[in-house]
DNA sequence: TTTAACGTTGACGTTAACGTTAACCAGCTT
DNA sequence: AAGCTGGTTAACGTTAACGTCAACGTTAAA
């Protein structure tokens, strides 16, 4: 429940290298404060850099998670940007369906290799 | 029902370029035959092919791809290298079971975004 | 007081997965 | 003969996402 987060505090936590971290903000997604020269997080900063990790894990390019995260501001911004997001968000549906279902497909070839590896283990001696 | 393809045939039809199916080459997931110079891709190959892009749609290197790709090999090997497949096979089903998850997560998060893009469009005079 | 632990800013190095010329050849058409 | 289409190899260029020093400052403990 604490209220900052050093930096090797998050990259112990999260499980990514401070540089990564550093990378981040060099990127625009993050903007923790400083105590003088030391950057401090906040719970906020986490929370970040844990959508940053998720969107990655699905395969997501740091750009995009960058729009993720922006997805989350109240900066808000105008008609013309808010329909923006609405086609991206629209277009992740599409790729996520279609990465459901190469999963899916997947996992069944998988089946049948493992199936085939077990076969192959029963003729095999010890 | 072709039996043969000529590497722009190959490249039209899956929407890639003649240099990335000539990279998968060089990286040894492909071989095909050869008229002479020119090669010469078999319906194996083209499935092979596809192997790779579904692969790389779920966010595979390229190496994994060329590990799954090999599972298909009847060179089939020994007992230890089945074993060795079986082990990254399961840990492929964990990481496939994690992006799912990440997947959901995902989506409900794209749902709210959505609303709120929504709502704020509703405030937002034409 | 020195040494250890943790932080900082550069800045160059690295890997993956191709992109992009360049320079060439073979066959067909005009 | 000239030009187009489509193929080839070789080799350098590019981008993303950090890794890996180097050189330095600051507490806090031994």
């Amino acid at each position: 429940m604490a209220a900052h987060y050093s930096i090797s505090d998050l990259a112990r936590e999260l499980d990514i290298t401070t540089r990564a971290i550093r990378f981040y903000e060099e990127q625009g997604m993050l903007a923790p404060e400083r105590r003088g020269q030391e950057r401090v997080y906040t719970p906020k900063d986490k929370v970040t850099l844990k959508l940053i990790l998720r969107g990655k894990r699905i395969g997501f390019s740091l750009a995009e998670c960058k729009e993720l995260i922006e997805l989350y501001d109240p900066a808000g911004g105008n008609r013309r940007q808010l329909e923006t997001f609405m086609a991206k968000i629209s277009a992740r549906r599409e790729q996520l369906a279609q990465q459901l279902l190469d999963i899916e497909q997947m996992q069944l070839e998988l089946d049948t290799a493992e199936e085939r590896c077990l076969a192959a283990l029963e003729h095999t001696p010890v």
